[in-house]
DNA sequence: CGGGTAATTGACCCGGGTCAACAGCAGTGG
DNA sequence: CCACTGCTGTTGACCCGGGTCAATTACCCG
């Protein structure tokens, strides 16, 4: 049930019926979208304890890709497991529901990110958000997270080039607010890079699951 | 059940909690987020036959807000209602969650547009979407249909500023590909108008709920 | 007819793109 | 241990799409 896939490598590419629900247990994924002319949009990274995509259930072809960015450890969960949890489970159907509703709405965070705000605030924001959701899982150390895309994969994740993320980078370095070199993130000063980012995390609905379940369970009860 | 709200009113905002789910019966309105500093972003448009987040299910607080673009007539489904309709209707459930992905599909494409596309592609894209959406409802006429976002909404929704917004305007009239005066869009020749916005449809899975929900019946059954 | 919102235009500017070279570093094979 | 290869990161010079600011003009509605 448990599978490994090579880094850069395609877990499911956009026109693919998907088969199953992927649970990303180890590394680093991205959901993309290509234009034919070969331009990408990144459209969110997968880490750890992110599911990719409820499609499978109800739409019949994958409108993006899920590329791996690093090697990667995936659980896959077929669509009769899935339908028989579904049918027995209904706490576990609402975490899956509220995953994918918490995934839309970082999908329209992003969608704010790159229309709205400036190359700095972009990558710095990115930075906030990643971090946050790394800790969720368990997998900070302290300031610091493993951080494996590159230049340019941020780049199409935020619409710039990877000559101006660098650029960015460079400018972030110098006012002290992260560390980031060999796939390793450090931020150095939370409060400032969150004013940098215009953050507000409550789009993450972190700490939020535990109370509906239980309010899904008496309703159900 | 059904209520009337005068355009440019909120129909919920940013913060709320969301008491119901509205459905759209006539009119346009909008999703968006606003940061502290003012930057708008519009993040979907909403028309008759959409159901605006089903956010209510499982999140305790809207993330965004949703706005009247035109006067607006909706449906309010109260959420013991539609607590309700889920437990004895799978078919119709199944039909809510697909709406659902399918709006985060959009959201998706929404990204794309913004983080890769031109101002010219964007501004094309935004019409064809929306004229699409439209007509699946049934709401155009031949290849005219309402379109009552001012250039600055469109501004808002696709990352730019009304003042270019409106040159892009002036080019896709002097192309030929479109009209639009008087809140009246007419496409006069979509093909052309695909090519420059590098349209696919995939994403908005037209014509696909039937086979779906069928399937689903199946399975519940 | 008056007031307010939305569209249009012009002049000027800047954030970020483009192109191209080069440097650093990890993995690989000899 | 070192040379080779290929990817990722870095830098510089130059340019352009789209932003800014501010003034009109057109339109809508009472």
């Amino acid at each position: 049930m448990t599978h490994t896939i090579p880094r850069r490598r395609d877990l499911i590419a956009q026109g693919a019926t998907p088969r199953c629900l992927y649970l990303i247990l180890r590394g680093w994924a991205c959901h993309y979208r290509t234009l034919e002319d070969g331009r990408r949009q990144i459209v969110n990274f997968a880490v750890p304890g992110d599911l990719c995509d409820l499609n499978l259930f109800i739409l019949d072809r994958m409108d993006h890709s899920i590329g791996a960015i690093t090697s990667l450890t995936v659980a896959e969960i077929g669509r009769e497991v899935l339908h028989g949890v579904v049918t027995t489970h209904p706490n576990i159907t609402t975490a899956l529901w509220w995953q994918e509703l918490v995934s839309k709405s970082i999908q329209r965070e992003w969608l704010v990110n790159v229309g709205q705000r400036s190359a700095l605030e972009r990558i710095a924001h990115v930075f906030c958000e990643m971090f946050l959701r790394l800790e969720s899982v368990g997998l900070t150390h302290g300031f610091s997270c493993d951080f494996p895309p590159t230049q340019t994969d941020i780049a199409d994740a935020i619409g710039l080039t990877s000559v101006h993320v660098n650029r960015s980078l460079q400018e972030l370095r110098r006012l002290g607010l992260i560390t980031l070199e060999r796939q390793k993130l450090t931020i150095n000063d939370m409060p400032a890079l969150k004013r940098v980012a215009l953050f507000d995390p409550n789009y993450l609905h972190h700490g939020r699951l535990k109370r509906h379940t239980d309010a899904a369970r008496r309703n159900v009860e």
